[in-house]
DNA sequence: ATTAGCACTCCCTCCGCTTGAGTGCCAATT
DNA sequence: AATTGGCACTCAAGCGGAGGGAGTGCTAAT
């Protein structure tokens, strides 16, 4: 494409993600070409209408890009902003002083994506099909039942009640506990499995096989550890005055099952991911854009971490921080969950 | 009130919460009172709307009950509906089957909550200033980094990052997390208190006030262990067409802060409480109803459990799904947090 | 290739009109 | 004294047409 009709794609694209009225060809030549006409932007405009990347909402309107003018905004257009001063404070103090926790670490982390992109944030925990075990504990409850406590690297913790053949006291179960820890300590679920396979039945046993079953958990029902925050952020967008919009959105969003199939399949791919509009597979969100990243401290540990929002959003700014966020939940993660 | 005007004003709730229209004398003639006329209703109309009762949104309207009319039918005329069949069972299987995982229940009963009340739920962890201390472990990150995990009653559980004044290797750690156990198991905040206090300086010594200062964050910091639900249901209601009106709303939700001090302050009273609109002491709840409830396996250990929607809710149906869920909540909490 | 000029389109807002549901009151009825 | 039929009145909501304005597309001139 020329380069005329790019900066003037991307003059449309910036106008009209801060102001979300439909940009006509005088405000162009006012504010962004001195040196032409708006008859001469207006003939640009009809060309790029043409081309795909602008549409009108109707006759005597001005443009709005398509969503594959944002793709190609996004391509080809796109400069990251450099952070403010105080957003980028703001962001590493908040993940700095993140909880070691799991769990909170992923609501703290989803409250500032929402915070600093001012639109719907989606975080999930850092796991992996290769995490290890870090720490495994047993605790009693009554003698045929036991509560089986897995600590994962990530610092995600989760308790699962198991079932015993035979009792075994508080004691006992402790000494258990060390000496399949002592096994199991940094491995991952295949390592443990073929080490189940090499036991012989046993108390041991059939806690190794729990192990087993809730590692098998963690890793389909990584919905446990999505998390969502900021929906309020999108209620100010003037695309989701209409609440059935919003409705659907939602749909996915307090949905964690769908939310974490979404994420799962997204992620795979690439880094950074914009999925715009229609691209989006999800029925329910074709008028949205979701910008993915991964974070982790590890290549073992990816967690995902997103924005969901109108397509017209601030591409440029958003990606930047969520680009911030994630190197700064990296570094924390490293930190804490070592 | 005499026995007429509150049949009238229980027909004008009850017409009104399901039809979302102001009523006006003609249909109740017709579907409530057949053998009266519309004039003499609307005789009584009046009444009720000068004794503050019922509200007119114009002169040539209908009427609707005010949030003194919403208190009076609650305190007075409210009858608890039964449960349909399939919601029993739906509630008794979701939170029966419920995960022992303190955060993961919280989450499954504001599922359930959301689902059966077609409203938005808010649920607080089990929690309380006399909750024992169940199991305790401690975890070597590097030589003087130690992980702190703490279980409560009520299955929930925290970590913590602590640091120690000198090296101490993870066999070692787990003897001495094995002896601490012994002494704080089945303690509370306050027994552990004052052991921290008898004792001499040491690396003991050390672990006893982080966990006291975890035990300490748990008890103001319930914040984060407040969830909340169904906030797509609200979008379906007329009364939140107006995205402001939702704004609010979702401002106090998603602030998790500000959600667990309106449980704490609401809850303190009474087991069953129906704040109506402008008796919210939150400015943001003004035009909304909050039912709250408590759930818990034993005295000591309390949860809160409730529903955020319009003042223009099924009064008796929300009350008598919410008793369920919190009965059922409590039976599995006992089973599996004990 | 660019631009000034101009007719044209179509959304948006305002205005007045009509319709209809509902009220309040009064006089008649039981 | 309570109830009721009758009736004038009120007001939101829906409809349709007029006017304004932003923006376009086209043409002819530069």
């Amino acid at each position: 494409m020329e380069a005329r009709k790019r900066a003037i794609l991307k003059a449309v694209v910036q106008e009209f993600t801060t102001s979300a009225v439909p940009v006509g060809s005088q405000i162009l030549a006012n504010r962004y070409f001195l040196n032409l006409s708006s008859a001469t932007i207006r003939n640009e405009l009809s060309n790029l209408a043409d081309l795909g990347y602008l549409v009108q909402p109707h006759t005597s309107a001005g443009r709005i890009p398509s969503d594959q003018g944002y793709r190609y905004f996004v391509d080809f257009l796109m400069e990251t902003e450099p952070l403010p001063r105080p957003v980028k404070v703001f962001i590493e103090e908040q993940v700095q002083g993140a909880p070691a926790d799991g769990q909170l670490f992923v609501e703290r982390v989803a409250m500032v994506v929402a915070a600093v992109t001012h639109n719907a944030s989606v975080v999930s925990a850092a796991y992996g099909p290769r995490a290890r075990i870090k720490h495994l504990d047993l605790v009693s409850l009554d003698p045929q039942a036991v509560l089986l406590i897995l600590l994962m690297e990530g610092n995600l913790l989760r308790q699962q009640v198991i079932e015993i053949s035979q009792p075994v006291e508080q004691g006992a179960l402790s000494r258990l506990a060390g000496r399949i820890l002592k096994n199991v300590a940094g491995k991952d679920r295949e390592e443990v499995g073929s080490l189940a396979e090499r036991l012989t039945p046993g108390v041991e046993n059939e806690v190794l096989s729990q192990v087993l079953v809730l590692l098998d958990h963690f890793e389909q029902g990584a919905e446990t550890l999505v998390v969502h925050d900021g929906v309020r952020n999108l209620l100010k967008q003037p695309e989701f005055t209409d609440t059935a919009r919003l409705h659907e959105v939602l749909e996915i969003l307090e949905e964690s099952r769908h939310l974490s199939a979404l994420l799962r399949q997204l992620i795979m791919e690439s880094d950074l991911q914009v999925v715009i509009g229609s691209e989006n597979l999800t029925e329910q969100l074709r008028s949205c854009t979701v910008v993915l990243t991964t974070y982790g401290p590890s290549g073992r540990l990816k967690g995902t971490l997103g924005v969901v929002g109108p397509t017209r959003m601030q591409y440029g700014q958003i990606v930047a921080r969520l680009g911030a966020v994630a190197r700064a939940a990296s570094q924390r993660l490293a930190e804490i969950a070592s």
